[in-house]
DNA sequence: ACCTAAACCTGGGCGC
DNA sequence: TGCGCCCAGGTTTAGG
């Protein structure tokens, strides 16, 4: 599922390789997954930005391209199989003749032709919470302490905290030694600078490995990652604590498949 | 304020 | 082998 290493990932990549690359057509294959005017011709891209999960492509005219993967989706460049795969969605056409696929199984994500980049990209930098890495421990403290949902809900939740995702979330609560059962505001302020610290290790983990690929995510070149091989308990039904060996407990939170030690993460 | 569920979709895994 | 069912979880929305 693409969090927010997955998705940093993706744009690293793409922007190495499409920068300063004229886009000269745009291909619909499926209009659930796209939105917005279709005359993209002529666009030089002068960047490639991320806000928590959420995708920016930049054209010097102004225009530009808001991406979201979702559960599924895909940005591939320049891999001939997209070219005929079913669930390719939309073609960015490139003037060097390589193209852009967006391809996503289950539909959920989308590519939109926006005419204000700029401005899209700062509405949804207000509408979510700060990132792991620049959100201060002070601020990550008071979000926390205003509200009693559970910690892993507001881990999840990307007004509060841009970027983590299920996998991450499940993972750092586990590296912090905190329940995902706590309420947000019964932390003390050493675990919230443990849970800080443990979310930005983890994430750092999954971008180092390039992301996971345990469900259909993969990168811009085709590639899997490789974090799903270093999960500390996501996923792991029935598995054990990495640090004490008891079997992990399995749980709904919000809705979301949660992993956790109930030794270990008090 | 908090919580849950449904909706959007499909493929893969499971039980029978 | 094959059919039907459930599940995965990012985001939005609706309702208790």
């Amino acid at each position: 599922v693409p969090e927010l290493p997955e998705v940093e990932t993706v744009r690293r990549q793409l922007a190495k390789e499409i920068i300063g690359e004229e886009i000269v057509g745009i291909e619909v294959r499926q209009e659930k997954c796209f939105a917005g005017k279709r005359n993209v011709v002529k666009e030089e891209i002068v960047g490639v930005n991320r806000v928590g999960k959420y995708l920016f492509v930049e054209f010097v005219s102004g225009r530009g391209l808001a991406i979201h993967l979702k559960m599924t989706g895909r940005l591939v460049i320049d891999n001939k199989w997209y070219e005929t795969a079913g669930h390719t969605r939309v073609v960015v056409r490139l003037a060097s003749g390589r193209s852009l696929y967006y391809w996503d199984t289950r539909m959920f994500g989308y590519v939109r032709v926006v005419e204000r980049i700029g401005e899209e990209i700062e509405r949804v930098k207000n509408k979510l919470g700060s990132e792991p890495w620049k959100i201060g421990e002070g601020e990550f403290l008071a979000k926390l302490q205003k509200t009693s949902r559970k910690v892993k809900d507001v881990l999840l939740d990307q007004s509060l905290l841009a970027g983590v995702g299920n996998i991450y979330a499940n993972d750092s609560l586990h590296v912090a030694g905190i329940s995902p059962l706590r309420p947000a505001r019964s932390l003390r302020v050493s675990e919230v600078g443990k849970m800080l610290v443990a979310i930005r290790e983890v994430m750092e983990r999954g971008l180092k490995a390039g992301g996971a690929s345990d469900n259909s995510y993969l990168d811009a070149y085709g590639k899997k990652g490789r974090y799903q091989d270093e999960f500390v308990v996501y996923g792991k039904t029935r598995g054990q604590c990495p640090s004490c060996g008891r079997e992990l407990k399995y749980l709904k939170v919000s809705g979301r498949g949660t992993w956790y030690c109930d030794y270990c993460q008090t």
